[in-house]
DNA sequence: ATTATTATGATAATAATATTCATTTTCAAT
DNA sequence: ATTGAAAATGAATATTATTATCATAATAAT
């Protein structure tokens, strides 16, 4: 199972955090590493439970919330009151445009941008670990906003 | 007490969507626009309720939905379950780097990344309205992020 | 093996957000 | 000015995501 970068990352957090390693959290931060989009509690809940019946809500909450403090995971909230955590690609992160009106989600990648953060933060005095970057608008479709 | 650009804004936006124009409505925006911070419902609620006492909580919450809607204020999130509206001053917007230790929030502006972004959406074929951008790391007093 | 510490999972508590509905207000057309 | 359809209000209620509780089980170091 543990053949990810990621889940020896996790091992080390818990270590220094004098946390400790439990069936349960290798698997539901397995389960987690292997998705690719934007995943909210409720969906991955589902997702474990297909293979671990007898995980609970509580423990995909809890351990949801271990990866985003050790920078695992990204959690997120668009529009709707769902927090949905972000598993980080190996090779960058991505950021979001929301369309207001159809919801509608588009992703896209600036390197530009991602320096000129780092720049800020520096001259700020932070070092930057990850960022959240969302637009909002309208998409094609929906372009102008106009009446629903 | 409409004096503001906003609020031509905001009466050109209803008029667009076949919305109407009521005393509470101008009132909660008003009052909205003179705060120069990010503010919960609750903490507008009462600011309003200081010089209208019937005005009530729903009344906010949908009034404050509209503006986000509208693009005249962007709806955050922080660290606690708390929405919060921000009020985006003439002069432009600012962006936010949270430090993941001691909390500590830092502002910042930078045209180039906004210009960045607009294009970015562009090319998806997106209108940007606002956006958020917040940057999560350490701060110089917290440097290095070690163990809690 | 023992034991102190931490984790789990079912459930209950909390709090923010969203909705309902009867009443009132707006606004365009008479 | 009056009317009437459409929309807004406000009080209360419903919904839902998140967090806490607590008895039991698992972990890891000695």
């Amino acid at each position: 199972m543990a053949q990810h970068g990621k889940m020896s990352i996790l091992k080390a957090y818990l270590e220094t955090k004098g946390l400790k390693s439990t069936a349960q959290r290798d698997f539901i931060a397995d389960t987690f590493f292997k998705t690719n989009t934007h995943i909210s509690l409720e969906e991955l809940l589902s997702k474990v439970k297909r293979k671990n019946k007898n995980i609970g809500y509580a423990t995909v909450y809890r351990t949801m919330k271990l990866l985003g403090e050790s920078g695992l995971a990204i959690a997120r909230q668009f529009g709707d009151g769902q927090t949905r955590y972000e598993n980080l690609p190996e090779d960058g992160h991505h950021d979001h445009i929301i369309c207001m009106k159809c919801s509608k989600i588009a992703e896209f990648q600036n390197q530009k941008i991602e320096q000129l953060q780092s720049e800020a933060a520096k001259k700020l005095g932070f070092t930057v670990v990850n960022h959240k970057l969302e637009l909002y608008g309208y998409c094609a479709g929906c372009a102008g906003g106009d009446k629903a």
